[in-house]
DNA sequence: GTTATTATAGACCCATTAAGTCTCTAATTA
DNA sequence: TAATTAGAGACTTAATGGGTCTATAATAAC
């Protein structure tokens, strides 16, 4: 089980966005060549990451994309969700009984990943102690 | 990100054996009809449990599947381990830095699950409270 | 208003993996 | 010795991940 490499470069690049650039926006272009991947796969992940609300588009000369200033804090998941999408890990085939233990074991597990994953902010990264 | 289905079947298999037999060996037989799934394949989940040491096979007429004896108390994760391997949900492509955060972050949210996982016993759901 | 520059959408392709079948072999017991 | 079981591995098929390419739309600079 392993998050794509997709939720791998959309880390990155919000990171990028959060430490660079406060209200010029950034070119996916740029944000591509810093990563090391190509900019049409890489305007994908942006293109989702603006459908979440996360990062905001400009389009034209000198656009780019740019953090959205009401959303400060933004947290590890909303990311990882932004892009692998907010399916269970864990889905059995016959669903039986709603107190099913197996599933109820590895969703709580799960529940705790995510709870973590939602406590860490990206803009903590960019401001270190 | 999801685990197999392999795992799904691995979980349900070591359910029923920590249930119903103690001591007498079930069939991958009896066991693949009860889930609903081919023999062979779930032969392959059923070696792959055996190699982890979390089971014992007994070849032979009236042989089978049984758990081990010297393992009472097997966890979500040591299953989940044996399906899936260990490998990180999380590998970055570069890898600078020994102490880089975003690495540390989402290792440490693994981490969480993984604690969870290895908390919960399989032989709690037999005997359910 | 025209042109250059940017994002957006979607068709398309390729390699890898998941999921499953089939067959042959080895070990053990009746 | 024959029946019954696990184990190993080749093979197939479908789905997914990862990525390219092209065409369209929106905006700013000129
Ligand atoms: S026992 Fe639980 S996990 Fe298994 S099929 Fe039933 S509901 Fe699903
Ligand atoms: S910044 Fe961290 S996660 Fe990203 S490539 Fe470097 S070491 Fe890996």
């Amino acid at each position: 089980m392993k998050y794509s490499q997709a939720t791998d470069y959309a880390l990155h690049a919000m990171l990028h966005l959060v430490s660079e650039a406060p209200d010029k926006p950034v070119s996916v272009h740029l944000l591509a060549e810093k990563l090391g991947v190509s900019p049409t796969y890489l305007s994908k992940m942006l293109t989702k990451l603006v459908k979440a609300g996360l990062i905001q588009s400009v389009p034209g000369a000198n656009g780019g994309y740019r953090l959205r200033r009401s959303q400060e804090d933004i947290s590890f998941l909303d990311i990882i969700h932004a892009i692998e999408g907010t399916a269970s890990v864990f889905e059995c085939s016959l669903n039986h009984s709603s107190e099913c233990q197996i599933q109820q074991v590895v969703m709580d597990a799960e529940r705790q990943m995510e709870e973590y994953l939602r406590s860490r902010k990206i803009s903590d990264l960019a401001r270190p102690s």
